[in-house]
DNA sequence: TTCATTAGATTACTTTATGTAACCAAGTTT
DNA sequence: AAACTTGGTTACATAAAGTAATCTAATGAA
């Protein structure tokens, strides 16, 4: 029974977006540039996890990282093109949640 | 400075789906009905998290489970219409990975 | 000069999630 | 009875994530 093996691209998105915390930052960033600590507040976030994530998304060329000289220095993050063409995966899932889940108050 | 929070259907959708694995699972679903070892060996999961997550995907309503009486017993996985509906999300993320993903071959 | 402040990040430590491999149940064949 | 089957579970090891304290480098207050 030789099984279809799933697609490598795919299996790479899927290990992206099922990464903790991922898709929510993405998501904030679609919002537009934000700094360290606004994305840390919009999404309850550890300092820690924000920095790990961070990092990965740069490294995958989904997140820019701008260091802005300031005092303190400002460092500001944002989506890149291939981060900006993410916004449909988040959409669908905003459009699903929306159809398929009930908020805490219709319980 | 009110952050607007994140919407908590939304929220509950994306902790769904960057849970490892379950992404996976509904995909290979979409597929058809399946047992236990079909999913097992064609996704690469171990067991104890195959055995965790269909659980949980049994008690969202998005993965039905039915056993049927033979020898051994035949235990078959299908997804509910909650299931199919998470179909264009996993398009859309494919879709993405398509475009921007390269191959290991590429590199 | 010394101290406190700031934003972004790291470190040490705890808790939770996931992986691995051995084992179990119940019916069947040998 | 012993061995095989599928769909699990259990015990244990490793990895990922959470928490809280700490660091750094520039600055301004005392």
């Amino acid at each position: 029974m030789a099984q279809p093996t799933i697609c490598p691209k795919f299996e790479k998105a899927i290990s992206l977006l099922s990464q903790r915390w991922t898709a929510l930052v993405v998501y904030q960033l679609l919002l537009g540039t934000q700094r360290f600590s606004e994305i840390q507040s919009a999404i309850g976030i550890s300092g820690k996890v924000l920095s790990d994530r961070l990092k990965d998304l740069e490294k995958q060329d989904i997140v820019k990282r701008e260091v802005i000289p300031d005092t303190p220095v400002i460092i500001e993050y944002s989506l890149t093109e291939k981060g900006r063409s993410m916004e449909p995966i988040l959409r669908t899932i905003e459009s699903w949640s929306q159809d398929w889940f009930q908020s805490e108050s219709e319980i």
